[in-house]
RNA sequence: AGGUCCGGUUUGUUGC
């Protein structure tokens, strides 16, 4: 079966669905592995019920089979689902607590993360960060702080997600202390103090200045830039480097010169942006229907 | 020895 597992793997990994199907019905057997790769496979693609179909079949799940199943199910946001497996699972072990932690936790239910987070037989750094981001997301700062002040190591990402609930606090000085004094950055690490720029500092000037030092650049580190640009009204200069200087745009970039056309009452250059993107988006479709609400405009709103 | 478990961090819109 190893060598089967190898090629049902790769086509897996490639998204080749079917012939990863193929390579599992044509084999003469199967061991745990098989099962679980194809399992894995359908649930990589979102086949939630040729998924669970894999996995009603197999003779022995293991661990790793009722991880992968619980994990589908709560990305997927089926929580309740997700939930009832996590109770049914013979084992669990500290991959699913953590993903059932992370589901809840994604979703906004604070105080059932934090129940769970409180009778995970061991926590790690992953489980403390997940609880750590969520009560930043949610703004709660101080619990998240005293989140960080409990935890006994920290990681790279654990000081990124820092910088971000430093940043949420309005604390552009603690946000750069924190940046100033990371052991190793990474180009999250450099985006996420490019943001806190944007968000607090008084002058694009820092914002560009910062991009301009970045060892790296990607496209979040663009549409940072861009945001800045936005938040400090000058959607001239976003709209310029969307249009001059970025090495590539995507939705993000686009609603967020959009959003910068509207905030400054430039109603028809968002308008003509909106109809030459080339697709379809969702955020840039509530902007505008927002904004010509807002402007009294109903009949383009309904249009 | 080596194969299967997609658990955490950064950017935009609306809503909450």
């Amino acid at each position: 079966a190893f060598s089967w597992n190898l090629m049902l793997c790769a086509y897996s990994r490639n998204h080749d669905i079917e012939l990863a199907r193929r390579v599992f019905d044509a084999m003469p057997e199967r061991d745990a592995v098989t099962w679980n790769a194809m399992l894995a496979a359908y649930s990589r693609a979102g086949h939630i019920d040729q998924a669970q179909e894999i996995f009603d079949s197999m003779p022995q799940p293991n661990i790793a089979s009722w991880n992968t199943l619980l994990s589908m199910y709560a990305l997927s946001g089926r929580l309740e689902r997700a939930h009832h497996l996590f109770n049914c699972m013979p084992q669990r072990n500290l991959m699913s607590w953590t993903t059932v932690l992370a589901a809840f936790a994604e979703r906004g239910h604070l105080d059932y993360a934090e129940t769970l987070l409180q009778k995970m037989p061991e926590k790690d750094l992953i489980s403390s960060t997940i609880i750590l981001t969520m009560f930043a997301k949610h703004g709660q700062i101080e619990k998240a702080k005293h989140v960080f002040a409990e935890m006994p190591h920290v990681d790279m990402v654990t000081l990124n997600t820092l910088l971000t609930v430093n940043a949420q606090s309005g604390d552009l000085e603690k946000t750069r202390s924190v940046f100033m004094s990371m052991p190793e950055r990474d180009l999250i690490s450099w985006n996420a103090m490019l943001s806190a720029y944007g968000q607090l500092g008084n002058h694009v000037g820092d914002s560009s200045k910062f991009f301009r030092d970045m060892p790296e650049r990607d496209l979040v580190s663009w549409n940072s830039l861009l945001a800045a640009y936005v938040q400090n009204g000058h959607f001239d200069d976003a709209y310029e480097a969307l249009q001059n200087l970025m090495p590539q745009h995507d939705c993000v970039s686009w609603s967020t010169v959009m959003h910068g056309f509207v905030l400054y009452g430039q109603l028809e250059r968002a308008e003509n942006m909106f109809h030459e993107i080339p697709v379809q988006v969702l955020a840039c479709q509530n902007l505008m229907l927002s904004a010509y609400s807002q402007a009294g405009r109903l009949y383009e709103a309904k249009e």
